[in-house]
DNA sequence: GCAGATTATGACAGCTGCTGACATTCGGCA
DNA sequence: TGCCGAATGTCAGCAGCTGTCATAATCTGC
């Protein structure tokens, strides 16, 4: 996150993670875990924060110390798959026209994610099974959404510099990526209500279909 | 809501409110307006229910079998704007192309609300003092894009309806409807954001606005 | 290695949102 | 008037979340 410092000495120091660090990060991860096997198996509503904290032996005040409520620890994984994402936008080529950048960054999240699965710690298919949880869910569907519209404030941001325009005097940015992020709402909830093929190459497949029907949509009569 | 019944007789049942069905709604709009104007005052989040519920002199139980949660009473005059939207696509001409009566019906529905203002208890003010809450508020917000993406569903029907589609096969109906919906999300923000003309006519004029950038925001290149 | 400064954690106590259960009162209707 | 059902009040209780303080673990400079 941080840029690399130039100076060759200082860079070395913030590479020792330390005993402390890796210990938060440690219980943080077992935290995010043992929630989403609760969730999965009990229902978000019916699990409740004291067992989660138990479940990794911390008490509950340590649990709000790491997330500000429950939606956070649910929230968490997509979290992480939404960042990826940003990533892969800002290295898009500049001369992609824009909504082709778009489609093609988080084609590209999806697939990537999909492939590290097998080598990392699954997270993709917790990312998914995740989806349907929260498509359920009043309450973590609102969380969610309100993180996504966040997300988009960034979306606007990369957007904005690629094209090096001023995002509070041209729309088109804001638009953009207002567009972008109600397409992939959509596909989000066709995948979960449909028996669509699962996996990320089936939400692949579902965020292309969405992507292609965008023309006709906006095309001024749809009897043709 | 409900159809009007064909039969003269029964039909005259339903047009006497009665006493109950008064007291109800009027302590139904006591709370709310009790609620907004302690929002306002003192924010949603120091705002307790105990204190709206005893501002209208009611108890705590009786708020709750009113509105299922303290955000439903914040965000019940937004609904009742959006129900009228509502109204207004569903009397758009059928030859209109989908797009254009999606445009024309928020633009009139924000249109009509405002004219209404003097002569009924001043709503749509309401609903835009509420809006700049909502956008501030967190917890608010999460639970405003819910609805709105229910709402969303609606429109969904109402779209595919008017062109006789079946909207679990044609993917238009849904597209449409969200790129709509996160368009008037983009409008809203840049109304609550930016020290945008107030009233009504600053909103429908901002919202045009964001309309008129859909075209260039989908085009190829933005760098003309 | 060892003191001292930082920092994470635990252990309370407390408020607020929200719900179930039951008693009570009030409006509708014969 | 008198009965029935709907609306309300009261009470008890759970769960989410926060402030506060003491304790234990890490990190830092020596």
């Amino acid at each position: 996150m941080a840029a690399r410092t130039p100076h060759p000495a200082p860079a070395a120091a913030d590479r020792a993670p330390g005993l402390r660090e890796r210990k938060k990060q440690q219980t943080r991860d077992a935290l995010v875990q043992a929630a989403h096997m609760l969730f999965l198996s009990q229902g978000f509503a019916r699990t409740t924060v004291d067992e989660i904290a138990s479940a990794v032996d911390v008490s509950q005040r340590t649990f709000f110390r790491y997330f500000a409520n429950k939606d956070e620890v649910a929230l968490a994984v997509m979290a992480d798959a939404e960042d990826y994402f940003i990533e892969c936008l800002r290295l898009r080529p500049a001369e992609e026209p824009p909504l082709q950048a778009l489609r093609a960054s988080i084609v590209q999240a999806w697939r990537d994610l999909g492939n590290a699965q097998a080598g990392g710690h699954g997270s993709i298919s917790s990312a998914l099974e995740l989806l349907r949880i929260i498509e359920e869910t009043p309450a973590l569907l609102a969380a969610h959404l309100r993180r996504v519209t966040e997300q988009e404030r960034l979306v606007v941001q990369v957007l904005a510099a690629r094209e090096g325009l001023d995002p509070t005097r041209d729309l088109r940015p804001v638009v953009l990526a207002a567009v972008f992020g109600s397409l992939l709402r959509a596909a989000h909830l066709s995948w979960t209500a449909e028996q669509e093929p699962a996996g990320p190459e089936g939400m692949v497949a579902v965020i292309e279909r969405h992507f292609d029907q965008l023309g006709p949509a906006l095309a001024g009569h749809w009897r043709a």
